[in-house]
DNA sequence: CATGAATGAGGATTCATTCAT
DNA sequence: TATGAATGAATCCTCATTCAT
């Protein structure tokens, strides 16, 4: 009998470290934004000593390298189901909006309020944000729109503005989001489909 | 006859003074984020000594304050003109997409960058920019959406939730202009028709 | 009439408040040694806040650097005078080593003692204090050794080693002092003459 | 027959280890300081986890007193030597300057890099070091000279003043060479003789 | 009004030391 | 004995703000 893995077990407490500092900082940081939350409000959000968290993260700016890491992972595991070449448009931007709803929320509001916050003036963070997170959203959204215009599946479009629109429509919902409007968060989960219902007949009648 | 106000009164030498810190700090600000620039920075930009500055200012989170007083003052001007109540849909959204957008423009990417950045990590800031700037900008929009509907001018929806949807798209597409993407930038005048068409038709070929 | 200079007169405060510091970082530095010695103790040395001393010096390790452009000017200065080159050689040695000896002792001892720490386990100043006080003073030594070598004034000898051997005698003379010893604190004015008859004669007796 | 001690009796581990840390020691020490050194550099060089070090000395300040223990052994074992009551001033001084320089170069320059540096600024072991070692070697030298001068054998002269001259020509030849001197280092081997003829001739041609 | 030196609170980071394993 | 994670005191340095000139 092979022993079963049980993910209880601290298996690699130096992650399961990480993983509890990163919370805390993710807390505080979208409390108190990058730059006003301490080292301190931190370690003691993670229930450790200041000194502590430096044996698992070289310094303040490298938490912030690490949650925009662990954003990509989430976004990445995400992208895998977002594929759907052959589906049919509708099924597919509305399958894509609520994973694509639903990957953001598991990925913590905490974190893209605090990573949002700090791309737009850190020009670094902003940069591999951009490299690692964007691009690889934009090219999969050019790529959908491509193949579809091809089967003339779609309205002509560029596809590359077009991809940013969209990609901006859902960014731009979660952001309203994140900056506390009620109806958004109380009715989060109609979103996404009416969301897909614009974007895919627009707000004109039929006929 | 009523007097024109003139903008460019060169007799306020205050309000001049107060402008030229305000241009120096939101450069700053973009550029360093809102705790990273300190006030000398902002002084040195201004061409002022430190001093100086804190006669026109009382302290540095009022110069986010005055920026947001800005701002507003923008958007509402612009939202005089947004009213068009008895204008053609389609005529309507174009105009107001592009209005925003240069809008948006003029009142300078670079204040939204800072003000975006500081209103998603500081909640008094956040209560206001939402209180003063989205709140109206909501009103407008479900305002305008609900006259039309009961026109039958669009397909039924929610105007609550279109609302978000709209504003939120807008601005989505602004934060990834923000964020430094090429397309957006290079391409900043076809967006709003670009925009307006997919809003309005969708992604879907007409039938 | 031109207006007199009165040396007491602040007339260059920046280098008056710069001396200020110095001299109370000489005073500690001395007594705790460069790492041991806190901002916090040479700013209340010298009467002011921490942060008043960065208006004056960059960081810590700037103190030092300074000490040892001060010493420098002092040596230099002193080396004006050291040159007489016609002089008989018992007369220059003798006025060479007063000469040294004073100089060492106004620019301080302390200023030594902290220097020489330093020095020997810091590269950097090192390599600063070989290239900038030593070499200039061996480059004397073995000039002025040189010189009556060929008059025939001295028994052969080699220029190079003999000049770090009297080079090293001074210093090693004032390394005792510095570390405490009773006889030569003492008797410190008797020390040139001393040495320069050992230096001059030899211990052993004339004939 | 008397055991002959070996001195590399390999069955004290425990001296062994704390050996193999003081040397670790002497190196880290000498390289960045002794504030500056860490007790994780010590025990990275001695091949040993942090803690472990603490088994063997109480404390970081305790490694510099040990180091001082082991100069103090090797300078009096050397000075078991340096008696030669009965010899000729000559030989005597030759073969004690001889000795002591290689005493010097093995009880290793790092050792007195480092502890010159630290008691130059650490009363506790300045006063240890004036005490323990430079006391004992002042002794000898008043002794010699006194004992000689009854004989007639040197030129009337201060010894207590005269065997700090030697002593500190001595210490400052080393601390040139400390000092990172190239002809010091490179001809090491002729500096005992060419100092030895000077001290007793003098520099000033027989006649 | 303008200046910029002075202030000192605050915060990131380091590191000697301890102690459970 | 050996290990190295945890601790938190200590320190350098920054910077908003004040105020005498």
């Amino acid at each position: 009998m092979v022993p079963v893995i049980d993910d209880a077990r601290p298996a690699d407490p130096l992650a399961a470290r990480r993983r509890q500092i990163l919370d805390a900082a993710t807390q505080v940081f979208a409390e108190k934004g990058f730059e006003r939350a301490t080292i301190r409000d931190i370690a003691r959000a993670a229930g450790m000593a200041d000194g502590t968290l430096y044996n698992y993260f070289a310094n303040k700016p490298a938490l912030l390298l690490a949650l925009l890491d662990r954003l990509n992972e989430t976004e990445q595991r995400a992208s895998h189901f977002a594929d759907g070449a052959m589906m049919d448009m509708d099924d597919f931007l509305r399958g894509y909006l609520t994973k694509r709803f639903a990957t953001l929320a598991d990925s913590g509001f905490d974190t893209l309020q605090v990573l949002l916050s700090e791309v737009l003036v850190n020009r670094e963070l902003r940069d591999r944000y951009y490299r690692e997170v964007l691009t690889p959203t934009f090219a999969i959204g050019e790529d959908a729109l491509q193949r579809r215009l091809e089967q003339g599946a779609l309205r002509p479009l560029d596809p590359v503005l077009t991809s940013r629109i969209l990609a901006g429509t859902v960014l731009g919902i979660v952001l309203l989001r994140l900056l506390g409007d009620t109806p958004l968060q109380e009715r989060w989960d109609e979103v996404p489909d009416a969301l897909a219902t614009v974007i895919l007949e627009g707000l004109l009648p039929e006929e």
